[in-house]
DNA sequence: CTGAAAGCGCTTACAG
DNA sequence: CTGAAAGCGCTTACAG
């Protein structure tokens, strides 16, 4: 036996029914096809209107073996940028006539795969990714990944240009006379872990700086405020600590200036800072922070239009690969600026 | 014609014919019926592993009439607070295997009723909504209303103590001596436009303080940094300015922050400032923000806890009214802390 | 313990 | 222009 008739559904064949109809008619008629009479489809749509009717997409999904559903999944919907991306990518969706099913992976890759799967079983149309590295991704539909990049996969890739923003950092700090740069990162194990720490070394190289030991500090998977200023205090104990630091993202620089402050460092006079991923309100913090203009959300507008251009003209070569341009803000953190 | 069979997408009716036997048998197999015995239990599901076969969720939703997804309405992910909730809801959601349906507003009520619509037709299990208004809404599935209370409606409505919060506030300044105490807080409108500016009144009524004229200033709907600071301005060039301003959000605060500082205004010498909602890395502001604690994400992980239990149990009853109190963490924006 | 059959609510070739 | 029929991929009473 089937369940019980829901109360307040009701179906195309109710809709059929009032209207005197088929439910083929009734199905044209809703969807405005040429075939089907002006007047029928009046009388149709009024005993839609009457009765309340919302269509299942459920059901017609599955008949048309096509839904409407879109998957992004992300390490952390709480975190800004992700959040900001999120937003983005929705705008494009709507527009779409996309919904948009949200899982945050916690940056695990085990809920990654399950995170995948369960968009599979509900049969998304397609899928924005920004992976935690899940070593054996299975995607079934068409991909883009974005923030972390898969060179070579899915119908696109979208991120940040790392290197050229870290070399921007970088190169400013050496204009403000600085020689002795430490760099607090992510872990080197994702595109911006590895792809800023990369750019943090050619800037050095290409002003004729060396590498010194323990500059290069690496903070934890979650980017955390909190171990960006571990980072800090492990850079100000060197024994020849340095003059400038720059950060790979807006995270530990707000957790490696609370560092430097707590230490007595004083920034900029002290300790110059800048800092990839503007911080949120930026300019109102002690001192105002220098850093990389964020493009959040334009990533996740870009993302999303490339995924719906996939899905409606079908992924055809390789995969367009796209990076978002850096631009630096100037504000105190650096030196620019006196602070009174 | 149905349209052609989609390459990597095994059937039931595929493993039960790999396994040679029913479809029914097979469903039953792998739902771990005890009716079946081991033997094709375990035949079926080598069978399925062998197809990389993947449930279809759509076909199982509609077939038991009803589904694993719920939705979630927030006004604007890109928004600190709402990304938490959403955060904590998801916690709570995927623990009950649920997935989640996000849908954006930016606060407009014919999109937040397009967005109900769009939930119901894809026949959510429930819905958790912060309305921004929608005069006419219909929500035939269980909803829990969160941040924006509609009293006596749904199976429960979270909100924040916005009364206590913001007597809390208003007391804090009068025990710094303040007595010309404004207010900058957004549309009275929804619950806690309306409820904190009770509150200030009420925190003013209960230290025998007059209302001012002009002292209660009001955003924009969207609650922004910009309009947080226009108030300011407003304020400041009142013939008897206040000595003390409370702001309704971390994003006005920021605002008005910026606006005082470029007025010349130092916070907290010429003007104390405290805030609802605790700004993101207030103690690196400068100055450090005192505020009331954040609990966004508690919010979410409520809200979804309650729906939860709604949709297993059945809603009984009136809807649970839940109050997330105020607790206020105090740092120097106040003057408690002298500013070096 | 297993299977044949019905049916969830739609859409769409096919026939008229 | 309209309708009868088939079928999307499942689950579940019913029968054996």
């Amino acid at each position: 036996m089937p369940p019980s008739r829901q109360p307040g559904h009701a179906t195309l064949a109710d809709v059929a029914a009032a209207a005197n109809v088929a439910r083929s008619t009734a199905s044209r008629a809703l969807q405005g096809s040429p075939r089907i009479s002006v007047g029928t489809t009046r009388r149709v749509r009024a005993a839609a209107d009457r009765l309340g009717y919302q269509p299942n997409r459920i059901a017609r999904s599955l008949r048309k073996r096509s839904g409407d559903l879109v998957g992004i999944v992300v390490p952390d919907i709480g975190a800004e940028f992700y959040s900001h991306v999120v937003k983005g990518a929705q705008n494009i969706f709507d527009k779409g006539g996309f919904q948009v099913l949200v899982l945050n992976t916690e940056r695990e890759a085990a809920r990654e795969h399950l995170a995948i799967q369960m968009l599979t079983e509900h049969r998304v149309a397609g899928v924005m990714l920004a992976t935690s590295g899940d070593p054996e991704l299975d995607i079934r539909v068409p991909v883009v990944f974005f923030d972390n990049v898969v060179p070579g996969a899915g119908v696109a890739n979208v991120a940040r240009a790392n290197h050229d923003g870290m070399r921007l950092l970088v190169s400013h700090l050496v204009e403000h006379g600085h020689s002795r740069i430490a760099y607090i990162g992510g872990p080197a194990t994702l595109t911006s872990g590895i792809e800023r720490l990369e750019g943090y070394y050619r800037g050095l190289a290409s002003h004729g700086l060396r590498e010194r030991a323990n500059y290069a500090q690496i903070a934890d998977a979650g980017w955390s405020s909190a171990t960006g200023g571990e980072a800090m205090r492990r850079l100000l104990h060197l024994r020849q600590p340095p003059t400038a630091v720059v950060t790979s993202s807006d995270t530990l620089a707000l957790g490696a200036l609370k560092a430097a402050r707590d230490k007595g460092a004083r920034v900029p006079r002290d300790l110059a800072l800048v800092s990839f991923d503007d911080p949120p309100f930026g300019e109102l913090l002690d001192p105002p922070v220098t850093a990389l203009r964020r493009n959040d959300r334009e990533m996740g507008e870009l993302a999303a239009s490339l995924l719906l251009h996939a899905l409606e003209n079908g992924a055809t070569g390789p995969p367009t690969e796209v990076r978002l341009p850096a631009e630096l803000v100037v504000r105190a953190s650096c030196g620019c600026e006196q602070i009174p």
